[in-house]
DNA sequence: CACCTAACTCACTAGTACGTACATTAGGAG
DNA sequence: CTCCTAATGTACGTACTAGTGAGTTAGGTG
């Protein structure tokens, strides 16, 4: 082994320290949107200073998409670990949904960034190239399903695999992007633990009905 | 009749004028968010200038409070012309997500404005004692119609009414609100009008499947 | 027609927020 | 051990932005 054994705590750590920035940065850019986030409200929170984040990121945009950028590959990194290949079609885009849906569960940030993003009609995203035609995987994965469903004649449907992405997605999604105007309203916190269990058997029941075909 | 036929061009209308102000706050609020809109925007795309904002409005945060009170309200009046009960459970349902549909299709501004209070954890609709505890006219009628189902036998679940109507906001919501963040993963734009009636058709297919409890 | 008030204009301020010039130091390379 | 550069801290400038003080006029009313 090096020298040291653990890098216990240098005084100067650029990796460490771009990693802080980058860590605050989302959660303030998530809580308070684009315009709204601060950047001397990020240097604040961190051991560092504003002069830091100018330093290494350039600019309170280039920093945003930085994060962008950060988000996004986290979340494809756990789309990659989704396995529900050696189940059959009607199990398989069942658990699909329920992984999607404890996926979006955790990731609150994640998704907050996302709901920015189309406030800004996805500008940002737009201008970052490491997020530019990035497919994801997800979308091979339930083709493969879709495939297997009708071939097997379990499936009935016209819908394609972004289709169907969309179908889970957006229920998911809500969820969690609307819970306070949607609690605000009706007075029920979609998010709250003890309608956890029914609504993510509700995505997989919902997704399954769907591909049946009996809703035609 | 009264002296004046149409009341042409008075050159002092404060009715006017607070429409005019609500009616670009909007856009620009909704273009931008709370925190990206610009007061010194609004009042430059007006005859009037920034003062009579805050002559009418009093500030920033009441103008915007009075944006949503105003989008909220024509939405409930929206709600209210819904005409299903004449329907047979399975197409009453299928109609009324068809409309929801719509309705999300239309009112883009207002899924922004919701977009943004979710993201201020709907600090604002809270504030505002016009929108508080206001239920919606929607849910009464989906409990109408799921027990009309339930009892024909043509409906199984044990979803009530809230849980039904976030299927179906989800699936419009989404399709709206995460259509720039969408379009650039995917490529494909959810709200373009090739994909408008396939999908208007899968959100009643989705409903009907769901309630017919074919997903179990 | 005179008056009075609501409606409106203009110029201005205080505070804030992004960004930077400049000085300083840690710590690896030779 | 020395030096050199990447990394960091301090203090400040500039531009913008919400909000206001004070004066002006339209137009309904008696």
């Amino acid at each position: 082994m090096t020298s040291q054994p653990a890098a216990p705590e240098r005084q100067r750590d650029p990796d460490r320290t771009k990693a802080e920035i980058l860590e605050v940065a989302q959660q303030e850019f998530a809580r308070h949107g684009y315009a709204g986030a601060r950047v001397d409200e990020i240097a604040a929170r961190m051991r560092t200073t504003k002069r830091m984040i100018y330093y290494y990121f350039g600019s309170k945009e280039r920093l945003y998409v930085a994060v962008l950028e950060k988000a996004y590959a986290e979340v494809r990194e756990m789309e990659r670990a989704i396995e529900v290949e050696h189940l059959a079609p009607v199990e398989a885009i069942r658990t699909l949904a329920e992984l999607t849906f404890d996926h979006h569960d955790l990731h609150r940030d994640f998704i907050k960034l996302v709901t920015i993003e189309n406030i800004h009609q996805a500008d940002y995203i737009r201008r970052s190239q490491a997020l530019a035609n990035l497919g994801t995987p997800v979308l091979d994965l339930i083709e493969a399903i879709l495939d297997a469903g009708t071939a097997s004649g379990d499936f009935v449907t016209e819908a394609d695999a972004i289709d169907v992405h969309m179908l889970i997605s957006s229920f998911c999604f809500f969820r969690v992007a609307n819970q306070h105007t949607f609690g605000a309203l009706f007075g029920r916190d979609m998010t709250a633990p003890e309608h956890r269990a029914r609504l993510r058997a509700m995505v997989g029941d919902m997704v399954v009905a769907y591909v049946r075909g009996s809703g035609a």
